[in-house]
DNA sequence: TTTGCTGGCGCAAATTTTTGCATTAACGGA
DNA sequence: TCCGTTAATGCAAAAATTTGCGCCAGCAAA
């Protein structure tokens, strides 16, 4: 019931193989409020299956993320990754001091999104930015 | 003669200490026209001091990145680096399929930015920033 | 249900990047 | 020029992520 039914049986319609590997990070990810590192998830699935391997979670969140499933956010040198929801999409700012992640709602990207579009002919992939930079309380400090 | 003895001067002024290998990192970024591969910094860094640990030149790219001397571009996984040129500032598009790149003037980015500093109070730093898509030519393949 | 094709997985190793720690050397002051 | 402070380096190991390869299992068709 975590809501990621419609994308298991998209996936599987569209000739991929549902192993119970990917079930169980699809579940992982979409069960979570907000992003979970990598590692995190290998930690959450080896709970249910002892024996999945690090680099087929790495391998799923790839695939999830290039299928416009999940969204990576790179926060510290880290990849994390949250469900990509289409109808709430958003982005996400780090900042560099204290990590914290704030999210923006994309419209501040659109004008921008559709400029590249129209002037170079690049189709931007907006859902997997992070914006880096230094948050309100950090930048207070200083 | 490679127009970075201000960036050096500069850096000793604010009590960095420049060691042969932070001129050596500095020089060769400096020389090359476009983007270098970390490794291939060490290659040639090594040149001309056999002994330079990789971590230094990764220490001192992260270093130079930070006070805004060189600026970071991902490229399929790896990262690589050039002059900051503040003089005619851009930012980079890397297609995701060739590993293209692409420059971008950042007025692109101005009104983006502007909103983000005065509506969260966040400070991006968008010299850093890589958008990640497909190029023209990619999308015309598929 | 059984079978066959082939995509996905585990495993191990390679890559890429970061970090802890003891030693060394840059550079301002004596 | 020499010295002392301490930032920066080298070295080694850890983290984080990716990749090659042979075996296994998902799933469509019989």
């Amino acid at each position: 019931m975590s809501g990621h039914e419609s994308a298991v049986s998209r996936l599987r319609a569209q000739g991929y193989r549902m192993t119970p590997q990917r079930l169980s990070v699809l579940d992982i990810v979409a069960r979570r409020t907000g992003h979970v590192g990598a590692d995190e998830v290998w930690n959450l699935a080896r709970e249910e299956h002892p024996y999945v391997d690090l680099a087929t979670i790495y391998r799923t969140l790839q695939w999830l993320k290039g299928l416009g499933v999940v969204t990576e956010v790179i926060i510290g040198n880290k990849l994390h990754f949250e469900m990509a929801d289409h109808h709430n999409p958003h982005n996400h700012m780090v900042c560099s001091v204290c990590d914290g992640v704030q999210t923006l709602t994309p419209d501040y990207l659109a004008e921008f999104s559709r400029r590249l579009e129209q002037e170079f002919g690049f189709s931007p992939n907006l859902d997997n930015i992070t914006i880096g930079g230094m948050c309100n309380q950090c930048r207070a400090v200083t």
